[in-house]
DNA sequence: GTCTATACACCGATAGAC
DNA sequence: GTCTATCGGTGTATAGAC
């Protein structure tokens, strides 16, 4: 019994570190770029040596992988918070969907970078981490099926165009609105397509 | 006059040179990934150690410049390769765009990555390479305009459509058709917001 | 277990000899 | 123009201190 508490005090503490790390890394990928974080910077930043950090993770690339699970867990809080001002019209929905993910792309380069770009060298999620990714994906289908659509080349259709925005908008008018601007338009040519009307609501 | 000539064979020479280190380049990022090029390994591949080449180029990302410079280059002699094939009715003809697009980028990730990611660590086109993506964007602009699209905002909304199919497709399913399979509907979606008719031909 | 010091192989880049 | 030598910086392996 005592023994257990122990345990798990030190399992706390374990991930407790684990996370420590990993928030440092985001900091510096954020302000530097995802490329830029260097494992000597990130055990500065939570008061340790380089090496050290190999006691936690057992390579970089596994640094990254816990940072792409933690984005895609970032992202259905995010979505999840924003659900409050969900509209019931479908077209109105989807719209609302796609701008929910373009904002929380845009907010963050390097995190969409790992998440949506597969660029970093050498690095592939995990299973553990993918799951995350999975879950997410299901998340968004199960809420398209609420609006009739349920078709798998639907929702790869529909990923495909708003992540194609939010690159292009990255990668040709960083903090600018040129493809944002037309984030809309877009969802409603998909609506269109899918033959949703705008006044329809949920069959 | 013959010291014209003298100089001209060492400026050729000089850029023949150029042309190989980039080629090596090429090969290297087409076989291990862009950012496994090293110059060490470039070097060796033109029979050369790595100082040497900052003869020819002032940095590593000096070589990217020319390489995204070199891409858009390539691309467009592709797209004019193609055009024999070129549909003469619009819908058809955006859909021969994307198509030949598409499958140029699938063909060769890495070229695809430096083309139109923005993910290369500290690397930014120079205004001389930047205008090779520019001709070869004017050009399809004239293309458009030719049925009737001349709105940049249409432009860049395709452009986005396909680069996003071209991204999911590389990132989710590389070497597949999951998002291939969906560029025709894409485009079709895209034609019938504008209006275009399966039947119209250039107005 | 947790962390450190040390070391290694590799990287892009520079200096200077030839 | 090309070389060798070298520099600071990188990820990472290992041995050992506590």
């Amino acid at each position: 019994m005592l023994g257990e508490t122990k345990r798990d005090r030190k399992a706390e503490r374990r991930s407790e570190t684990r996370r420590e790390i990993v928030d440092a890394a985001w900091r510096l990928a954020h302000d530097k770029g995802l490329a830029q974080v260097t494992l000597r910077d990130v055990a500065e930043s939570v008061g340790m040596r380089a090496p050290s950090l190999y006691t936690h993770f057992k390579s970089k690339n596994d640094i990254y992988d816990a940072m792409f699970g933690d984005a895609w867990n970032q992202y259905q809080e995010y979505e999840a918070a924003a659900r409050a001002s969900e509209p019931k019209n479908s077209r109105a929905a989807m719209r609302h969907y796609a701008r929910v993910y373009f904002d929380f792309a845009v907010a963050f380069p390097a995190r969409h970078q790992l998440m949506s770009l597969r660029t970093v060298p050498d690095f592939t999620p995990s299973e553990a981490a993918y799951a995350s990714s999975v879950a997410a994906m299901e998340h968004f289908a199960a809420r398209m099926r609420q609006h009739g659509v349920d078709g798998q080349d639907d929702l790869d259709l529909f990923v495909a165009i708003v992540d194609g925005l939010v690159t292009a908008q990255l990668a040709n008018d960083p903090g600018g609105e040129r493809w944002s601007r037309l984030l809309d338009r877009a969802i409603d040519m998909f609506a269109d397509n899918l033959g949703i009307t705008s006044e329809g609501s949920p069959p």
